[in-house]
DNA sequence: TTGAAAGCGCTAACAA
DNA sequence: TTGTTAGCGCTTTCAA
């Protein structure tokens, strides 16, 4: 397999010291001798072996990120185009990216001490932020360094990536209540996320800005999922009268919803018009296409793991906060009510 | 910060060693000093440090997983699926997942050495083989360990697991033609995946001893995206008479076509059916339902990551290949055609 | 400009 | 049953 130091500090008649030191481009090695020492390293494929240098260096150049799965068919476009964005910058830097999958509950913080207290990793990345967060406090507590998608409404200092939610949803209402809809339904995210009750609170505030009446049983508690959001509009449409409008606090959702809608015979952007949030590309292609909120995941993602990065590397952070406008994309699934 | 076996054997007046067979569970401690020293190191957090773990060792407990990503607007459910399982049963049995993102190219093998010479990682998973693929000779000519998920037409000796692509498009085929269909389509992927040419191989010879028609016009090749099976149908309904089916080598470019189907006013499952392949969590909520082939995508990752890691810990494999049957799921996208 | 020596935290052969 | 010692492969003082 690959030489160590060792073998090239042989071949070379140099000690290892050297050859280490003129790989690291230490100025006190003669350029001749640098230039024999990384020749002869690449010419034998030389690699470090990186628990040699972890260990040493006391840095695992690599950071963690645990993503908070529940079922087995976990299948989220959200998280796939989240992992890309946090893989590519941090490959970028030259940082391992570290992944594990555990569902939210007691064997969550385990894991965190684990990756954090066996130096498996320098950093975390936090996301789906929820109240009183363990692993916000955990972190925290522990002095950790890790950035998190997603706000925390407690007050706690830590540095983080959001997407104001209340404001797109803000939008989302306002489209429709520019249409024309007064019936409008909510679907919402699992309360103890951050992001539920800023995107929900967005729908209850503009609502009432705008004197439209909520209906509490409109008002729905989902899980992500489509299969959530089918079956909770499922019995949304028997209410008589029916809502002319449902938002859903994701995408996935939204399509469920869509998929009920259109059970029942019922057109969407006509008798139902159904809006999202996330904007995940599928939404361009449902049909019919999916009116939603975008936010820029990749880019999110991408610039939390720059902080994350700027951190560990000990550099100042610009902004420890930041706050992500999101738009409204206004596509076919919503549309004028027709009752 | 955690304390070191080092602090431990202080605290309690034993060596180093001693403390480390003990929690190593080693039988040649004493009962009483065995207690002593797990309930100590329990009591004070201990977390052996990988690092020098696994330097001694000579093992990372870690398995790598290099993501063939194309852009960087990267979604695909089958991924986070594929990711779910392998984290998921590699955490079950105590490894590690390292995930990158490395576009096909000359850059992909670099990171393939690099994971693997620096001993970052003791095996890894391969996923959406190729033809003649460089990553697999790679690893074959190193004698390093991996599973595949998807075989190679070339003459390798490698474990993998993959699904009978042939055999699942002949199914779709076959529910077509028994419809009535006379007139298919093809959408492939991209012809270097070994999988796209199964899957196009079904479909060719399954027309074939159907006796039907088939139009080289009418076998496209697609980035096994939304949008390029969004574009290269939007092409295809121009062309007179028009195909009453389309299949796709996956479920992404399905939702592509069916978008563009359903742009021109035209019904989905009379005028034009569409079929599938994969069977993500959505095919079974977009409007209509799409028809597709079933895969169990988060069955195969678990498969094949435990297939390496018992390879890892130096145990047999019962079978080196494993061949899954795919199975048709019919749901409302395809039905009788109206022309 | 180079090399010898120590040490990162752990495991394991060997001795006591 | 326990401790001493060496060493995994690397980086980094310190001395030459």
């Amino acid at each position: 397999m690959p030489p160590r130091l060792k073998e090239i500090a042989e071949v070379l008649d140099l000690s290892v010291t050297t050859v280490s030191r003129a790989l690291a481009g230490y100025p006190d090695v003669a350029e001749k001798t640098r230039q024999r020492v990384v020749s002869k390293a690449q010419e034998m494929g030389y690699v470090p072996n990186v628990a040699a240098q972890h260990l040493q260096r006391q840095k695992a150049y690599a950071i963690g990120f645990i993503i908070p799965t529940f079922g087995p068919r976990f299948s989220d476009p959200f998280f796939s185009e989240l992992m890309a964005g946090i893989g590519n910058e941090a490959g970028r830097q030259g940082y391992d990216l570290l992944i594990s999958t555990v569902p939210p509950g007691p064997k969550e913080i385990e894991a965190y001490r684990l990756q954090t207290y066996s130096h498996r990793v320098d950093g975390m990345i936090v996301v789906r932020t929820r109240h009183n967060d363990p692993r916000i406090a955990f972190l925290v507590k522990n002095g950790f360094p890790f950035v998190a998608f997603g706000s925390c409404d407690e007050d706690l200092d830590f540095p983080f990536v959001d997407v104001d939610g209340e404001d797109g949803t803000r939008q989302a209402v306002e489209h429709l209540v520019k249409l024309g809809h007064r019936r409008i339904a909510y679907l919402s995210g699992p309360k103890e996320l951050t992001f539920s009750t800023h995107r929900l609170r967005g729908f209850l505030n503009t609502m009432r800005e705008k004197g439209m009446p909520v209906r509490d049983e409109w008002v729905l508690e989902g899980k992500l999922t489509e299969s959530s959001g089918h079956d909770l509009v499922g019995k949304l449409l028997d209410s008589d009268p029916r809502p002319t409008a449902v938002i859903a606090a994701n995408d996935l959702m939204a399509f469920g919803a869509m998929a009920a809608v259109q059970e029942q015979g019922l057109q969407i952007g006509g008798d139902v018009s159904v809006a999202g949030f996330d904007d995940i590309p599928l939404a361009a292609y449902s049909h019919p296409a999916l009116t939603t909120v975008h936010q820029p995941i990749y880019q999110i993602a991408t610039m939390v793991t720059n902080m994350l990065i700027r951190l560990l590397n000990g550099e100042p952070l610009e902004e420890r906060v930041r706050w992500i406008k999101p738009r409204l994309v206004v596509r076919k699934s919503t549309g004028r009510p027709v009752s």
